[in-house]
DNA sequence: TATATTTGACCCGA
DNA sequence: TCGGGTCAAATATA
């Protein structure tokens, strides 16, 4: 987009051990594949005294890959344009970064009916990164929701929202900050994932010279499920937004859980459900992430991951506790 | 009329 | 206590 990325170009090694470590990982899936294509009693790896991996390994092993890829990208990309990437969620912030849910402003000190400004739980920790830019815009329909003057700043900070917040429960917002520097730039502050599914903005397939370099553009952290992508555009986000925004309050309290789990996916070590849903979806979804391919497929293999996280997490689907709770992408 | 933006008030965390 | 983040009434715009 607007800068490189020092991986992209940078550090073959650090390149060569990302693309080590997908690869890898996606060998060990191909083997989980042909694992979950053969009759069902064998998926039940107690029965089975195959000689091949257990399901349960491979996964391990899946997801040792996947944690060992964001280890290094992140220690990577902490600058250049993407400036701070914190994959990091706080348990807390799963129920109580939504400002109308539950007893914000209503059990708390309660104000007058009228005048309820202010009531809202602030996130704590979420998922942030920034970026700067000489666009505010990118490939998502956000609405202003706040402007403030900020200390020692010249220009004043506008706070955006998505606009799916009240259809579809999506929590992502954005800050953005004109540059003192550069007035032409901006400091834009992305803060949450989108849960939020545009129709007008579909998945995109990414398929691009550089596929490290493809990821980091089309899939920041709020792209991970799947609705997102990032481009240049013409400059409006700053005053406009034009997906229509449904005010209704109860609707939005009702996707919150969803939009807590989906928040947490990953990162919450009690949900192994979820990462078994989105293996089982990686056939189902995308068979050709299964493809031994290299090269200009990598981007298609971490995006379409994230397109079947995504997919998984609506189906709600769950294995049911034939795997323990051991995995994650945190202590393996 | 519906939707988006502006802006002052209010709340929370440091 | 203060700065920053969010809310929501008022206002603007399509």
């Amino acid at each position: 987009m607007e800068t490189t990325h020092p991986w992209s170009e940078g550090p073959s090694t650090t390149r060569k051990k990302v693309i080590q470590e997908l690869v890898e990982g996606r060998d060990f899936a191909t083997q989980l594949k042909s694992i979950l294509h053969k009759p069902l009693e064998i998926t039940h790896d107690h029965a089975s005294p195959s000689p091949s991996p257990s399901p349960h390994e491979l996964v391990s092993k899946i997801l040792r890959s996947f944690t060992e890829t964001l280890s290094v990208l992140t220690s990577s990309c902490e600058s250049g344009e993407v400036i701070h990437q914190n994959l990091a969620v706080s348990h807390a912030d799963s129920h109580c970064d939504d400002p109308r849910s539950d007893d914000s402003g209503e059990s708390r000190k309660r104000p007058t009916p009228k005048d309820r400004r202010g009531c809202y739980k602030r996130r704590k920790t979420t998922q942030t990164w920034a970026k700067v830019s000489h666009t505010t815009d990118d490939d998502h329909a956000w609405r202003k929701y706040g402007q403030k003057e900020i200390l020692n700043a010249k220009h004043p900070r506008s706070y955006f929202r998505c606009t799916r917040k009240y259809d579809q429960g999506c929590r992502a917002t954005k800050q953005v900050q004109r540059m003192e520097e550069d007035p032409q730039m901006y400091q834009i502050t992305y803060i949450g994932l989108h849960t939020c599914k545009d129709p007008l903005k579909a998945p995109q397939i990414i398929m691009d010279t550089d596929p490290w370099e493809t990821y980091i553009v089309n899939n920041p952290p709020d792209s991970m499920w799947g609705n997102g992508k990032q481009a240049d555009d013409h400059d409006q986000a700053l005053s406009s937004s034009t997906t229509p925004t449904i005010k209704q309050e109860s609707k939005e309290e009702a996707l919150s859980d969803l939009t807590d789990n989906l928040s947490s996916l990953g990162t919450d070590n009690n949900n192994n459900s979820y990462l078994w849903t989105d293996f089982k979806d990686f056939e189902l979804v995308e068979p050709a992430i299964m493809s031994p391919k290299l090269g200009s497929d990598n981007g298609d293999v971490v995006s379409t991951l994230y397109s079947c996280t995504e997919t998984a997490s609506h189906h709600g689907l769950d294995f049911g506790g034939h795997f323990d709770g051991d995995f994650n992408f945190d202590d393996i």
